[in-house]
DNA sequence: CGCGTGCTTGAACATTATCAAACAGTGTGG
DNA sequence: CCACACTGTTTGATAATGTTCAAGCACGCG
């Protein structure tokens, strides 16, 4: 097992877009790089504006994209409106890849993106073809699915103020303290299970406590991450409540 | 893209807790059946009582389980102690497979279990010399990933009410009317974000206007599933929403 | 029969949503 | 270059939803 990446390595990757796929290394490199080599032959480079929606929920899936530049959000929506923002699409990241023929969530661009895009069938053929690319995908959905799971905790479990503090530290690169956010209020709102207001008055309220600075809207400097770490899960409280 | 199986027909593979797993019928049906093959050989059978501990969050992950029997939790605590049920394993479930190599979260027996325990190496090995092994456990997981992100939209954004509609909905084998939950109401409770005096309160209520019974408290019939399913989504609201 | 555990019910309270208004930043046209 | 409008963000007052705390109930078991 020690063969799988760590939660820790595949985030790094992630968020330094690597173009290769990170292959177990017990087959042999070469092989590894080949593969690399043929998602580049199939893939075709495209381009979106802000705003614009690449896959509706309930289309038919006709492609694997992966992300390139930029940030595109997975959203679902109730009946009636509400909607809900399944995740942030990164550079590195992959969608348009599931086991049902049907989108199930519209995937919008956040900001202007250059995407990769795989025909399905090439996609699948590749996956047939290689079973280490295969494997590679297996934990990338591992990872991906981790990762909905703590998102499962922070909706079920956590306070706004903590929501919103686990959410500025996954979105910071770790050692940077600047961070830009490439989408609004309305979607971290969406992302969070909050509401625009409640977004905006806690990200004041950490402010106010000096543990972020907001040099404008978007752009937010974590001052003290370490406080941030410990407001996202109550450390105060914990504390307390463990001395007896 | 047709091979793949939809979402429904998964959902009632696991139910009916299938043994073989469910293969690309791209490739040819004697190797899917030398999986499943060797999949009974290196697995063992393993039996647990309830509320015992399968496996800790944070233990190093050694096996990869399969149920047969009963139900179990996935469960992650908050240092304060708030506890999350991030998902109930029915019998054809797996867990104890990721990318990590450490649980990500821990398992408890809800029922007394029944499971088929197979080492990481040994499953590792069998994924590395079988594709269309590494191939279906790639649908399973985009399965999964789809139920967790369903899950997102309930928990961020979902009333109480609804969510616990939704809930026995997805609990409900689909044609028969009556429901056993195994678990009592606590684990409902850190499933669906809420309280335990939440849970029953609106349960109460749903008996009241009769779309549910109650003949023990963990027996649930669901008297009307049409009604069940409007107000899993507010779809009285949503319906005036869309009137102007 | 009495105890224990888990479920239900009630009343007060907390947190977050809703509604409304002010404000800031950006781009447009005079 | 400034006034204006537009959009997104912040702030405030009030309301709704679900939580907390407390008590009563029901079922199973010694």
């Amino acid at each position: 097992m020690t063969a799988l990446a760590t939660r820790q390595i595949s985030t790094a990757a992630r968020i330094q877009g690597t173009q290769l796929p990170r292959l177990r290394p017990v087959t042999p490199t070469a092989s590894t790089t080949s593969v690399a080599a043929e998602l580049e032959q199939i893939g075709s480079t495209v381009r979106y504006h802000r705003d614009k929606t690449i896959v509706e929920e309930g289309d038919r899936l006709i492609h694997v994209f992966k992300v390139t530049e930029g940030a595109l959000r997975a959203i679902r929506l109730l009946p009636d409106g509400r909607r809900c923002v399944t995740r942030f699409l990164l550079p590195g990241d992959f969608f348009g890849f599931s086991d049902d023929t049907e989108a199930p969530h519209t995937i919008e661009a956040v900001s202007d993106v250059t995407l990769v895009r795989y025909t399905r069938p090439a996609f699948e053929a590749l996956l047939e073809r290689h079973p280490q690319a295969c494997r590679h995908f297996l934990n990338l959905m591992c990872h991906e699915l981790s990762a909905a799971q703590e998102r499962l905790l922070l909706l079920g479990r956590k306070s706004a103020l903590e929501r919103l503090s686990s959410f500025l530290l996954t979105m910071a690169p770790k050692g940077s303290a600047a961070l830009m956010l490439p989408m609004n209020r309305s979607d971290v709102a969406d992302y969070l299970g909050l509401t625009v207001e409640t977004v905006s008055r806690f990200l004041t309220q950490l402010r106010n406590r000096r543990v972020i600075d907001l040099r404008t809207a978007n752009e937010i400097v974590l001052c003290d991450r370490e406080a941030l770490r410990s407001i996202s899960e109550n450390e105060i409280a914990a504390s307390h409540a463990t001395r007896h």
